[in-house]
DNA sequence: AATAGACACAACCGCTGCAGT
DNA sequence: GACTGCAGCGGTTGTGTCTAT
């Protein structure tokens, strides 16, 4: 556990200046101080913030206020968790730009950079960490755009069937996923012979993570992306647009109730190589990344249960 | 029930770029 | 061009809450 100190005020030295500095408040701010500057703001609009600061009668510096405002009083806030719609543009639009919090911000109604910012600090870059992975590597794109990504798509096109044919990020993701997108590094280690195209189309999207008939998950130590199963397997992962040719009984079985990333053997991962394959960068994710692990989502919902 | 550890998120800090003087 | 103040951005930290033991 993080030691909670207090945070240091440097600032209470008696220069009069520091004096003055020293009245400022931190920390925490009280339904007083959200009401003045809501109500400032209401009057008088946004902007010049150390102004605004002063004349709203708080004693806050105007960088403050700002985010107070910008992060959490603005009223077009949106509250609550992330859609997988919205996880689903987030993911995109990092891998496409990168740290650029407030630009990714920009395409996400509601949202603030800060929250974009936490999300994925929290929850993506602790899978990385969890994975060996740099957060900010190839590797970690590519299973991002091979694994993750699908499942939020899948997520997205169950939770509106009817309207997925023109959802954005469905057909963002679409494209994100069709082979002119895949990485080189991927396409050239997975013998896939295509890679899946995500059919708004798909009348069966069986999400493998909830199908209570599913019996096994599996880590494929072959050359070939899979995440079949041996029950039920999407339509739309199979047929047309494979991921794979293995077949169930090729690959490693994991407890079919461990669909949490904390159920994951990584050792076992390991035993097959899943962290040194240094040699076989090519093949690192194709070989033991099963669909299991990438399913963040349900993972997420779990927990919270 | 108590406690430690993990997690989530609000808030702060430092830096950069830009506009005004 | 140099200086100053401000806004905005991304990284980091503090702390309340949740969860596991």
């Amino acid at each position: 556990m993080r030691a909670a100190m207090p945070p240091i005020n440097t600032k209470n030295m008696s220069t009069p200046l520091e004096e003055e500095e020293s009245e400022l408040r931190r920390g925490p701010w009280t339904l007083e101080e959200d009401t003045l500057l809501t109500h400032y703001i209401a009057r008088h609009g946004e902007g010049r913030w150390n102004m605004l600061a002063k004349c709203a009668g708080l004693k806050r510096t105007g960088k403050s206020c700002r985010l107070r405002w910008l992060n959490y009083l603005k009223p077009d806030i949106k509250r609550g968790n992330l859609t997988p719609q919205e996880q689903l543009l987030i993911l995109e639009l990092h891998s496409k730009w990168g740290n650029r919090w407030s630009k990714i911000a920009q395409h996400l109604p509601g949202r603030t950079d800060n929250e974009i910012k936490n999300y994925w600090r929290t929850r993506v870059q602790k899978q990385a960490r969890q994975l060996n992975i740099e957060s900010n590597s190839q590797r970690f794109l590519d299973a991002v755009r091979c694994f993750w990504m699908p499942r939020l798509v899948q997520k997205v096109e169950q939770a509106s069937p009817s309207s997925s044919s023109s959802s954005s990020s469905s057909s963002y993701l679409k494209e994100m996923c069709t082979p002119s997108s895949v990485p080189s590094q991927l396409s050239s280690c997975c013998t896939v012979p295509s890679f899946p195209t995500f059919s708004p189309l798909a009348n069966k999207t069986t999400d493998i993570s909830n199908s209570s008939s599913v019996t096994t998950q599996n880590i494929c130590p072959t050359d070939s992306i899979n995440i079949s199963d041996q029950t039920e397997i999407p339509q739309h992962l199979t047929g047309s647009n494979v991921y794979g040719h293995t077949t169930l009984d090729q690959c490693y079985n994991i407890d079919s109730n461990d669909y949490g990333m904390e159920g994951i053997s990584f050792a076992s991962m390991s035993a097959v190589g899943f962290y040194e394959g240094t040699s076989s960068e090519g093949n690192w994710m194709c070989n033991e990344m099963s669909d299991n692990l990438w399913n963040m989502d349900d993972i997420w919902q779990l927990r919270s249960i």
